[in-house]
DNA sequence: CTTGCTCCTCTAGTCACTAGAGGAAGTAGG
DNA sequence: CCTACTTCCTCTAGTGACTAGAGGAGCAAG
C-alpha cells in the first residue's frame, strides 16, 4: 500500500513530534530512511510500528537504552524471551521504589503543608524545612 | 565560635557535595561568601543553616525555584505565610499527581512483565509494547 | 622538601528532548 | 506562472540540576 509517509504523518500517526522523531534517528534508535528527490524523509509500516513501539515503552517509563534493547529483541522472533522480562521485571523495581519513595514524601510534606499561622515566624512549612530532625523519616 | 568552614566542612555538615555547593553559589541560591587570603570560600553557621534547608527541601522533591521562594520567604519572619504553605500545597499535589500516575503504570508494567514463554516470538513484553490497542488504560 | 590532600576555575557532558534561526521544497488558489 | 502558505530541512543552543574532568595552586604533616 504505502510506499512511505512524510516525518508529520508519521508524527500524527505515533504520536510523536516530528523534532523527536528525527532525534531518535539521530541517536540510531530508528534507522535513517530513504529520501524523496526534495530530500524529506519517507517512513514505511515497519518505520511506523517501530516509532509507535517506542512511543509506548517511552509512556511506560522505560528510558531509552532498555527501548533499544527491547527493540533488538523484538526484531528476533527466535531470540530468547527472558532478557526482555527481566528488562521489564528490572524497570518494575525501580516503579516500586520511586511509588515508596513519593510516598514516604508525601506524608512528609502533607504534614508540614496545611500551616494557617498568621506570619512565616511560626510557619510549619518553613520551620520543617529548616530543621531536619522533625522528619518523620530519612529519606537516606 | 566559628568564624568559618572550608566547603569540605560544609559539604559533611551538609550533606551537599562541594560542587554542588559552587554551583548553588553559581546560581545565586546560596550567596558568595567570603574568601580566605588563599582564596578558599568561608561559611558560616547562617550559610551552614540555608544548606541545610536546601538540601532538606530537595530531598522532599522540591526544585530549585520553589526553594528560592521559601528562602526568601523563611528570610522574612514578618511576612505571610501562606505563600510558603501554597508552594507546599502546590508540591503535595504533584506528588499526588505522580504516585497516581505510577500506580497506573505499575499495574501496566506488572501485568505484561513475568513473561516465561520461550522465544521473544511470543513474548508477552514485546507483543505489548507493539501493541497499544492492549493497555489496560491510556495513558494520556 | 616533598607527598598528598583539598581547593580553585573552567569547560563539557548527562538525559530526552525542545526551541529557534534561516532556508528549501511542496501545495493550493488565482 | 506567480504567490502565499505550510511543511520540511539542517544546525545550534537551551532546559534542570547537577557531575566529571582538566590543569593548577594552597596547605598540613612527616
Amino acid at each position: 500500500m504505502s510506499q512511505g509517509v512524510t516525518i508529520g504523518e508519521a508524527s500524527k500517526a505515533s504520536g510523536i513530534k516530528a523534532p523527536t522523531i528525527r532525534y531518535y534517528e539521530q541517536i540510531q534508535l530508528l534507522p535513517s530512511p530513504p529520501r524523496t528527490e526534495g530530500n524529506r524523509r519517507l517512513y514505511d509500516d515497519r518505520d511506523l510500528r517501530r516509532l509507535r513501539f517506542i512511543r509506548h515503552a517511552r509512556e511506560l517509563g522505560f528510558e531509552i537504552e532498555p527501548i533499544r534493547e527491547l527493540l533488538a529483541l523484538a526484531g528476533d522472533p527466535n531470540g530468547p524471551c527472558e532478557t526482555a522480562d527481566s528488562i521489564a521485571q528490572a524497570h518494575l523495581a525501580d516503579i516500586d521504589h520511586k511509588i515508596a519513595r513519593l510516598t514516604a514524601l508525601r506524608a512528609e510534606v502533607a504534614r508540614m503543608a496545611n500551616c494557617s499561622n498568621g506570619s512565616t515566624a511560626d510557619c510549619r512549612v518553613i520551620e520543617a524545612l529548616g530543621d531536619h530532625r522533625r522528619c518523620l523519616s530519612d529519606t537516606h
